[in-house]
DNA sequence: TTTGTAGTTAAACACTGTTCAATTACATTT
DNA sequence: AAATGTAATTGAACAGTGTTTAACTACAAA
């Protein structure tokens, strides 16, 4: 027949263009400020259709952020080419910086706003997956610097925790434009300043 | 005559009554759920009289915002009685931690939402001079620990934006619920392990 | 007692997310 | 080819939102 594997390929397309679309304005104008009708204004259907396709808008807000990971992910395997431990180390705190600050808008969807956590609670998954496994990342790759001897008197859930506060507070202090506290001629470059004193700090330890 | 004076007294009191219902309200379901109409029900005025006394939702939230630093100010002068700049800078961070962690709604007002600094920016504030502050307030205590002879091969400004990063980031992530990454059983500790890492780390700086 | 003004109000406007009965499109069966 | 059944789509409706405004009220000053 495939008369209805077709019909779940078109749905499928559809589902495409609706977080296209929604990701589209998401990024030009805020989730907030972007309505159901918006996103149906731009792919040309009713807002009802939108419906058939996610639960809710934080459904989609959802999947969005999900692709969000992925994208990061992917980014962050490169470094599996670096065979030191400290640098693999680094290397995941600067893509994790760049990443934030060249997509701040999904970053705020994957690390500031509260709407995907909220999702998750309402849908009783067990957890906030996505997350998990970067944040495993990053622990088993400060496990193998500790095994060569770095960090000392250090604990690797807090130090963990730590480490991934740091980059985040970082990215999330300029995303949200706080930074416009630091000396004016600082401002720019204050978050690699920021980012190369923690990697001394780093080495030292 | 007096009577000039009185009803700008009974006007300022019914400004205080729309910020401590607007507080109220904010803290209870956010600033987001809590609507101007809830606003005007909490104090039994119609909706329209609130536009008397704030331009719109955001000025009342950003006179809620102001009062938050006020009280982290507060909190934060309490530390001149610690003689070594580096127990100052230590305390500063817990102080803020723990500022952050029991009033996470009042938190997110002054250190995550946008709304805020949209403001500043649309009323041609100079700057964002309450963070100023505080901000002026760590770097200051960091330089009195780098005449000490701490710190050394750091540097002033960015030192002081990766401080306030490392502890924003903690109570941001906690706030935002991230930390349920983390092993269950570290969940409820993390912070404070991970804000005890820090002052190890400084200490050996 | 009249006048002027500041404070307050209800109604209205243009939005929002979401639901739902009615309609349309279309593959399947007769 | 016509009738049927089903899935997709629609537009209207609901209950809410922030905000504006014309009308009304209270009240001090003249």
């Amino acid at each position: 027949m495939g008369v209805a594997e077709r019909k779940e390929r078109e749905k499928e397309v559809l589902r495409e263009q609706i977080l296209t679309a929604a990701k589209t304005l998401f990024l030009e104008k805020g989730v907030e400020k972007t309505s159901i009708r918006n996103i149906a204004d731009l792919i040309e259907y009713s807002p009802g259709s939108i419906y058939h396709y996610f639960k809710d808008k934080d459904e989609i807000f959802y999947a969005l952020h999900q692709g969000g990971f992925q994208q990061l992910m992917a980014k962050m395997l490169v470094i599996n080419d670096l065979s030191h431990p400290m640098d693999r180390l680094k290397a995941m705190g600067s893509i994790y910086v760049h990443f934030g600050l060249e997509n701040p808008d999904m970053y705020d969807l994957m690390f500031i706003k509260e709407a995907p956590l909220d999702h998750v609670a309402r849908t009783k998954a067990l957890q906030w997956n996505e997350g998990e496994a970067t944040f495993k990342f990053l622990r088993s790759t400060l496990r193998e610097c500790m095994e060569q001897g770095h960090f000392q008197g250090h604990e690797e859930e807090a130090l963990s925790f730590l480490i991934w506060s740091t980059v985040h507070g970082m990215v999330s202090l300029n995303i949200r434009r706080r930074c416009e506290v630091v000396l004016a001629d600082r401002q720019d470059t204050i978050v690699k300043d920021g980012l190369d004193s923690f990697f001394t700090i780093l080495d030292r330890l």
